[in-house]
DNA sequence: TGAAATAATGACAGCGTTGTCAATTTTAGG
DNA sequence: CCTAAAATTGACAACGCTGTCATTATTTCA
């Protein structure tokens, strides 16, 4: 099931654009990659392929690095020798003689529920590896006192190119500024803000959550209860708004006792539901801010002996593992999160390597996921 | 709740041994960390220090590298240089020069279930920071046909140190004799083979399991269920044994139709627990191999309305998020992944710089979670 | 066709370390 | 106090690449 995206621009692909011909190539395995011991076969350097070729070092370094002003042919005649030799750039010159580090840093959450960052750690690695760069992990426990200087030592010590900031951590508007004193380039999950040369991607929460609060009023249900997540990540208002909207768009009055703070842990759902089932006249359905808050709900309409979903519809949102690991299985809202970091790395890269990027606002959908956690509204 | 770990030695500190001190220093803040653009504002280099100590930049590098034959009095002078400028040698420049990488890689199985990764991951990172090394990433899918392909590309074409095996990747003979051939160190979270100089750490499985079925004997459970898990996971035998051992330590007769085979996936969990429970006599509690299919034996029995724990009870293992997410939170068992991960990365630092490793067994304890999910035996 | 402008290529000096090996200082033993 | 051995220190050449700037083709335009 896909309820309709946004009328906004759908952006996806994770296309990096034209450029350096070597990182991309995957190259096939070789004798010398076969020899025991990478520390006795010697690698090709660029030397080899410049006497190989007939040319320079320099034009070779040209060639390799996608710099204009290179004759066609003799393009043609170093990519052939650097074919030839298996030839890939160490590294580690480069970093020393340019100004480059080739290294990107992933700053997370290091949170109980890590498959959000596992899939953000899957696209940028993808992403990286494409583009040859290396990525460099900096875990973050939040809230953190010493968050900026942390960052900061990470940036400096590290010798960073660029920083992927997923959510909650692209939110923090210190980390950007800081980042922008550094002068090092970012690129965030997350709504985009003013700047226009900003390197976000999202997805659209808003509409989501528009779209599967439709979904419970479409299966009957009137007084629909919803927990807000954690005010840290900029989800937890999107959600929100499109849960008014939802509300609003159907003629339904907003009840403010209807909607309880919660901090997208699974205890903090239960005690919002706690308050919710409470009620003099309860929810027949609640909308969670994400799953493990969801699990939170089941669990305590389980011990009031409630049946979901027959006397109470739950939906999450995320899609986590935990979300087909319990009974009944959630109905919730997936993002394609490796894909949104896999061309969020994309784009920082074209930008590092300053190459154009495409400067329109860039938005994934989102879909919901009908499981067994909602049905049509029986009870009165 | 502690129970009894086995009499061998348990092993545990993440230490890592006299050495680089350099990579040890947590270095403070200073003016040049904080000028905006590293870019600009230049680092100092061996020579500053060299010329600051009055020595030899070969001195400073015997300093920066724990050499032998330094004089005291001068190892003093150099320190309080280094100290003075916050000196920190630059990582390309020692690869490009000298014969190490500096960087050591993490292979993992990408699966669903992230959180055993998570907890790896953290504690690699945390040895790698401390030891001054880079951590790169390698997920893998399995099964996977081009698996020593991709091993080997990853190995020589990230140029590393050294590899450290998580389970189940650790359990991989192919893997190791690869890695073997082509020089390079690896150390592995798996039970010792034979060689005397491997580096592995695991932890106490058999007797985890020993422990838990135990547990559930001591509540007066006698007909007990056994769910096994993916027998590419050295764990998978290790925890069959233990229970084995449990039954036989308490003359409880072995029943080859309470036994079944399991992937470690909910769904297996679930058609095992079906198996199970249409049995005549039907086990009055389950020991799934993992929390996963913990998970699924109590989504299986609730659709058979049997109550948990009066009706079953249920165990798992690896204290995954999901353990405490479900209803009920399950009983199950907790290794010390973080720990394990940390001393195991640490070692291998160590082994790297050429430092004695110790060669005993090095074995850490589990223990049991108690939880809801389980309780003494009522029906008959 | 010739001169100026432009495109293409190359020579060479770093980049900041470590490895090698020689030089110097210190220690030990008579 | 002298000598050999051992400990300590230093000079300098790599490491493989990119940046700068000079040089050499090629094109353009009068």
């Amino acid at each position: 099931m896909r309820l309709g995206a946004s009328n906004r621009q759908i952006w996806r692909s994770g296309a990096i654009g034209p450029s350096q011909l070597i990182n991309r190539m995957k190259l096939p395995m070789t004798d010398q990659d076969q020899a025991p011991g990478r520390r006795t076969a010697k690698a090709p350097t660029i030397f080899d392929v410049a006497k190989q070729a007939g040319v320079s070092i320099k034009t070779v370094s040209r060639v390799v690095n996608a710099e204009i002003n290179v004759r066609e042919s003799t393009r043609e005649k170093v990519l052939a020798a650097i074919n030839d030799l298996h030839y890939r750039p160490n590294t580690a010159a480069r970093v020393l003689s340019g100004k480059r580090f080739y290294v990107i840093g992933l700053i997370y959450e290091n949170p109980n529920e890590f498959s959000y960052v596992q899939k953000v750690l899957n696209g940028a690695l993808k992403a990286c590896e494409a583009g040859g760069y290396t990525l460099l992990l900096l875990p973050l426990t939040l809230p953190n006192p010493d968050l900026i200087q942390d960052v900061r030592r990470f940036v400096s010590q590290s010798r960073l190119d660029g920083v992927v900031l997923p959510a909650p951590i692209g939110d923090f508007t210190s980390i950007q500024s800081l980042l922008t004193d550094l002068d090092i380039p970012f690129a965030r999950i997350a709504p985009r803000m003013s700047l226009a040369d900003e390197l976000s991607i999202h997805c659209n929460d808003e509409q989501a959550s528009f779209d599967v609060t439709q979904f419970l009023i479409d299966q009957g249900h009137q007084r629909l209860g919803f927990i807000k997540g954690d005010p840290i990540h900029a989800a937890t208002a999107h959600r929100f708004e499109g849960y008014l909207r939802a509300l609003k768009a159907n003629a339904i009055e907003y009840h403010r006792e209807y909607v309880q703070d919660g901090q997208f842990s699974f205890e903090s759902g239960g005690s919002a539901t706690r308050a919710l089932l409470d009620l003099r006249s309860p929810p027949s359905a609640i909308i969670a801010s994400n799953d493990d808050m969801a699990a939170g709900t089941i669990f305590e309409a389980r011990e009031r002996g409630l049946r979901i979903p027959e006397d109470l519809s739950v939906v999450g949102f995320d899609d986590t593992p935990i979300a087909s690991r319990i009974w009944p299985p959630l109905t919730t809202v997936r993002q394609p999160i490796v894909e949104m970091a896999e061309a969020l790395t994309g784009l920082l890269i074209q930008k590092l390597r300053g190459e154009p990027v495409d400067s329109s606002e860039r938005l994934f959908a989102c879909h919901v996921v009908t499981r067994a956690s909602t049905g049509p509204r029986l009870v009165n």
